[in-house]
DNA sequence: ACGCGGATGGCCT
DNA sequence: GGCCATCCGCGTA
């Protein structure tokens, strides 16, 4: 799921904007046998949606300041999410830009999982709402990214698992999140 | 390009 | 009380 999530569209509307981009970024955690996934300590109540049905979107703070969005995709229960990391703005910059005024390029508002959140306003309130309906909140198909332009990597911040290649980039993207750089191609199977 | 440190707050033991 | 799926600015090259 996290490599077949590259291409497709973040769709927000925030009031009455309506902001889009495309995934191109992402990161697997597997439930509760990856111990580097937050379902590995069981449902509490910060993970509570993690364990929902698939589709759902866990939406959690990380160091005090930054939302980070999730798509569920496991089983109703069993706690799988793919983290989205990078995305490449297409509708809505303009508010972006006024969300977040210290990015140099466009590709620099939402390069990263909490920079992504802050240029389409994702917080928690978001977090339980279901991301393949009609709700604010939206994950559709896009363009496929072939295999020949993905880059599947270690993961990234993270202290138990580092090695896992669950990472996928697609390749020479400049709205890939920090240390796009700092790993070479891998076979593009794990 | 890369490494370091500070900000900052909720969650879990 | 100790993590943390982060970001940014600043230092050194």
């Amino acid at each position: 799921m996290a490599r077949d999530l590259l291409g497709c569209t973040l769709y927000h509307q925030d009031g009455n904007m309506v902001l889009t981009g495309r995934i191109v970024e992402t990161e697997a955690y597997l439930g509760p046998l990856d111990p580097a996934s937050h379902s590995s300590h069981g449902r509490t109540p910060r993970t509570w949606n993690m364990f929902g049905p698939p589709g759902t979107a866990y939406v959690y703070l990380i160091y005090g300041r930054y939302w980070c969005l999730n798509a569920v995709t496991g089983p109703d229960g069993f706690g799988a999410a793919v983290l989205i990391r990078g995305v490449e703005p297409l509708k809505g910059i303009d508010i972006m830009r006024g969300r977040r005024p210290l990015a140099k390029t466009d590709a620099m508002l939402s390069n990263g999982p909490g920079k992504l959140s802050a240029a389409f306003g994702v917080t928690g309130k978001l977090d339980g709402t279901l991301l393949t309906g009609s709700g604010p909140l939206i994950i559709y198909s896009g363009e496929p990214v072939p295999d020949a332009q993905v880059n599947i990597t270690p993961r990234i911040g993270l202290t138990r698992a580092i090695e896992w290649p669950f990472r996928f980039v697609v390749r020479k993207e400049k709205t890939a999140s920090r240390s796009a750089t700092k790993y070479p191609p891998r076979d593009r199977r794990p």
